[in-house]
DNA sequence: ACAGCATTGTTGGCGGCGCCTACATTTGCG
DNA sequence: CGCAAATGTAGGCGCCGCCAACAATGCTGT
């Protein structure tokens, strides 16, 4: 896993890291998956990758930053796995929505803390700018759909906001209860499948 | 504000604070409410009511608790809000619930971080047996409202799960969303009328 | 009335944290 | 090759939460 690109004499600690970066990220992940986001340390992250206390801040500058960071790479593979649920998949809005709804619950139960991280995002002031792209850049795959829908007469007809709306309302609104456990355990079988028809009927043409 | 109850010598600071248990959580919550979960520390706050770091301890076994009792304080709260919003309505489940999802957002909206607070605890394995009572209690009141409104015909037949399990997941997607400032600033206007709509569709008989 | 005890506060200390500054080593480029 | 930029190190500052030892107060039974 440490990465060993130019290691020349093998395996004595070198001054220099080689991805010191990548490495707090991946380490920060870990990290958060196992203790949540509370016990995220950035001397603790040093410590564990055998580097001085005061290393991290080369590579970010402040606690802040590394969790926009890590935030910024969870968007990205939420996109990723929106994406890929729609693929081989037929033409109808139920089908391909069911699908993006499974893949988001799925990446939420997933990563949960993750996905805590990238909600809780102070719309700071001005987070790096990568991240308040990506930020936004998964929700159109869901708008998409529903103009897609739209289109197929399949959705009722109205602005994307009103029609869309309560749409997101409902799925972050499962996802996060199912991410942080609070799920009455009876719901954990079917809810998905309740939530999913019900949000069908929810934006069917009247 | 603070209590003077006994001064017997007027202003002079007493050894003895008074109530500092309620001190503490009133001041805890108006930090909680004007800079976030994060900036809450126990010293601090024992500095803003002039009393030694140590003493929130005696009340206090650690900051964790606190916090649970904050929580606890706004379940009771949110309840009594809820509970308020159906006085005085008719029978319709339609009125009904319109008039407590908005009571529900309102409150999301007035007290942001105290309802991320509430809904951020880990259901650790042992918090106070108060908490535990107070976090289910206030559901039940949707719960009721849902068989009610069965009974009436106007919602769908099905197991409170089944039937209810989504409406939670709306409900506390959308006022979760606008009480982080997370909804597009063009849904804020009508963004809850149609949520409502959205989910009477959602649970109207076939 | 008052002795004794539980309650509530105070002081001081420990280790950990984030962030800062000054300094050291490496790397890479002109 | 030599020097500047990048990267890592060492130490320190002021916070924090928590703990232990001690002090003032209040309460209760005799």
């Amino acid at each position: 896993m440490t990465v060993t690109l130019r290691p020349m004499h093998s395996r004595t600690r070198r001054y220099h890291h080689g991805d010191l970066r990548a490495a707090l990220l991946a380490r920060a992940e870990q990290t958060l998956r196992e203790r949540g986001p509370a016990d995220l340390s950035l001397r603790e992250l040093a410590r564990d990758l055998g580097v001085s206390h005061a290393a991290p801040s080369r590579h970010f500058k402040d606690k802040q930053a590394l969790l926009d960071a890590l935030a910024q790479t969870g968007f990205e593979r939420l996109r990723d796995v929106l994406e890929a649920s729609q693929e081989g998949l037929g033409e109808s809005f139920a089908e391909r929505f069911d699908a993006m709804v499974r893949a988001y619950v799925g990446f939420a139960l997933e990563n949960a803390a993750l996905l805590e991280l990238m909600y809780s995002l102070k719309h700071a002031p001005e987070a790096s700018e990568g991240l308040l792209v990506a930020t936004q850049r998964w929700s159109e795959l869901l708008e998409r759909l529903i103009e897609e829908g739209q289109r197929r007469g399949e959705v009722r007809k109205g602005s994307l906001e009103r029609v869309g709306g309560p749409v997101f309302a409902v799925l972050h609104g499962y996802a996060d209860l199912a991410a942080t456990g609070h799920l009455p355990p009876e719901m954990a079988e079917t809810g998905l499948d309740d939530v999913i028809a019900f949000v069908l009927r929810g934006c069917a043409p009247d």
